[in-house]
DNA sequence: TCCTGTGAATTAGTTCACAGCG
DNA sequence: CGCTGTGAACTAATTCACAGGA
């Protein structure tokens, strides 16, 4: 669809940019500046420019940007007019977190499924999601045509999960257990981990002063 | 303390090595090369001896790293020596699970307070951390003598907040909050949006099948 | 006139490649 | 000989600056 490859940190701030324009849209906006976006964004009018460049020409000089018609354009960059079926791999409180976090469902991100190895909590329920037994991973990945897993499971099970993950299908996966996993070509993983932004904290905090 | 300003993504890096550098030290390895952390940490061994570089010469040519020594040395870069008292500003689920977050302590992050707007949630537990009122947020800030704030409240209520730890005398906040957030300078900030993870996926998915 | 779109310039970050020390 | 430490080369990302259309 799209020749050259995209720098992650573009397509993040595409992603943030759409925040930003379903706000003004709340808020009757019709149109926007590169300018505008940048402020909330905290970034620059060009950078802005830029990213959007890398797509198309969607704004009109002199005039700036119509806010629905740039949303809409995002949310189709983005893959976001259509929604996915998400797992959640570990059923611990991180887990129980997202499953709450209104965010996803409202990006088109379903999460239809959760697992774990623990017998205490398979069969208990998180609203109307029951939790399944990890040894059924691959079985309820076809059964709800999952494409999306979110690994919450210790980091020591990751590597095993993701390969049970691959082989059942799923082709996208946000890991929280704090490794490097591999898979195959092709596969895109995205990690998360919240003890490294802390450790980038303490960094900065310490080494602070030289300004 | 250091010439040269260090880019964000090397000092991530240099968190991640320090994971592996304790997993080999566990395993009662003496000695580590570039190569075998760079295996692990997903990177390259020319990578993570400049990223060592930027701080001194830590290794032996032709042996690699004392793991220990290493272990320590970027402890100390990282300022991972001495004890952190971080507040949750936000009692959610999420909060609720950042509390029981293992890492977070072992790194010398400890949550010594949280505070939330909702008076149903205000003096119970988590443990034996009482939810205390966000009223009270300058009081308890200053009581426990906290460094680090983790925001982990609702858009619209999260810049009011910030502006109050930061007179509380707050030095880092770690960013929840989907909104970019203004702070005076040598604050230092780091935004963590989940949402923008999956959507960083599902651009991906959308944009496979051109290799 | 205003603000986009974009090549060009700049700055930042990564990888190469090899000298040099243990 | 093996592996680090590091300038130099390269690649990626950001910012500049301005031509050009609404």
């Amino acid at each position: 669809m799209l020749a050259r490859k995209i720098a992650d940190s573009t397509v993040r701030r595409l992603a943030i940019y759409l925040r930003f324009l379903e706000e003004f849209e709340h808020q009757g906006a019709g149109t926007v500046s590169s300018e505008a976006l940048a402020a909330r964004a905290g970034t620059t009018s060009a950078q802005v420019r830029k990213d959007l460049s890398f797509f198309g020409s969607f704004g009109k000089r002199g005039l700036g940007y119509d806010v629905h018609a740039l949303a809409v354009q995002l949310r189709t960059i983005l893959g976001l007019t259509r929604r996915y079926h998400v797992i959640l791999v570990g059923a611990g409180r991180l887990a129980g977190a997202l499953v709450q976090y209104a965010e996803f469902g409202a990006r088109g991100f379903d999460i239809v499924a959760a697992v774990d190895r623990d017998p205490a909590k398979i069969g208990t329920r998180w609203g109307d999601l029951v939790i399944g037994n990890v040894a059924d991973l691959e079985k309820i990945v076809q059964r709800e045509q999952i494409e999306i897993a979110i690994l919450v499971a210790p980091a020591d099970a990751a590597q095993a999960l993701v390969d049970r993950l691959v082989s059942a299908g799923v082709s996208a996966i946000l890991n929280f257990a704090p490794v490097q996993l591999h898979v195959p070509h092709g596969m895109d993983v995205k990690n998360v981990n919240l003890a490294v932004e802390l450790e980038t904290l303490s960094y900065a905090l310490q080494h602070r002063g030289s300004t």
